[in-house]
DNA sequence: ATTTGTCTACCTACTAGTAGGTAGATATCT
DNA sequence: AGATATCTACCTACTAGTAGGTAGACAAAT
């Protein structure tokens, strides 16, 4: 991995682990054991660094709906929850989690990508409900996106809250959803 | 309002609007046009301040729980959900949802007292649940924690949702709670 | 006269960011 | 092929500004 990659590892993990104002370029260069300068070499800007950093996750998403495409909706959103258990276990949240709440800090950029990044993932779920409705997998009766916010509320909100709590509410959360879904 | 008073009052706003790391003794001074260092002689530092701020909102909880506990148990749910909505439209959240994002960075004492709030609000919610399902006026089919962590984390994950989407989000997320148990 | 509250004037440690330099790889020109 | 120029990937050394925090003077209230 080059070193430019290797800064937005470090990066996202600081930030799902204590959040973007609690992490400074000085955390990333004494883990990289390089120097602070050689950091703005690549990311003139803290913005420009924590938009790459979501410019990645949204390629993992991408990567993430073609390799789900051909499944059937259960798997689909059983592989999606699946995603947010990982990285419970080192207490790191998803990064839609850790960022939304630093929203008002952001300057407008970043805003923007953060935005792209939710809508991508709401959007997904909300046709993956959509689609399991229809064949008849899920049940449920409200509007899908509304489902679909219900959902991914659930999951933040249980990201969040199992890191002062159990760690086991995390799952406890995420069985409650799929039980909900098909009964 | 007394000084001391009015330093809780606005780093509590602050917290709230932009999170723990993101907001500077300096900005509580800047507002109340106060010098630093009397800040300092109050709470001589950051984490005894917002353990204050914590013991604040306790101290709101056991006042709310006393208010609705002669109400029935769909009025105690309906007023819990409203305290959240209010402040919606300032863009400040709960002092449980602000917090919890930045519990990896407290010191042992802040992490406590954020956990004691936690607790007290999730024991008072498990609590109206069960007696509302007793009573018939509620219908759901899991343990009554289990349905109390589904309604704390769709509340507290539409705080930061409905940040960065749109603001009646929230309001729908609250209302399908509502349908939900009831129907 | 003592306590309470607020001030001035500082401190150390750290923040993001910049200026300017350099070793070595790579490309271009003659 | 050898000389020249440019680029990559860092470095040292620095800046202005902010962080949380402190000592001690001073004023006001009891």
């Amino acid at each position: 991995m080059n070193t430019r990659d290797k800064i937005i590892q470090v990066g996202d993990e600081l930030i799902r682990k204590r959040g973007y104002n609690a992490f400074s370029f000085s955390d990333i260069s004494k883990e990289l054991k390089i120097k602070n300068a050689s950091i703005h070499y690549y990311f003139p800007t803290k913005s420009l660094l924590v938009i790459s950093i979501i410019q990645k996750h949204e390629l993992i998403l991408e990567k993430f709906k073609k390799a789900v495409s051909d499944g059937a909706s259960m798997d689909k959103m059983m592989t999606f929850l699946s995603v947010y258990s990982t990285g419970r276990f080192n207490n790191k949240i998803s990064i839609l989690g850790a960022l939304t709440n630093d929203y008002n800090t952001f300057e407008a950029p970043v805003q923007t990508e953060l935005k792209i990044l939710m809508e991508n993932t709401l959007n997904w779920l909300t046709e993956t409900l959509k689609e399991g409705k229809t064949e008849g997998q899920f049940h449920y009766n409200m509007e899908h996106r509304t489902k679909a916010l219900m959902i991914i509320t659930n999951i933040l909100g249980a990201e969040q809250l199992a890191r002062i709590t159990f760690k086991h509410d995390f799952q406890e959360i995420k069985d409650t959803i799929l039980a909900d879904l098909i009964k």
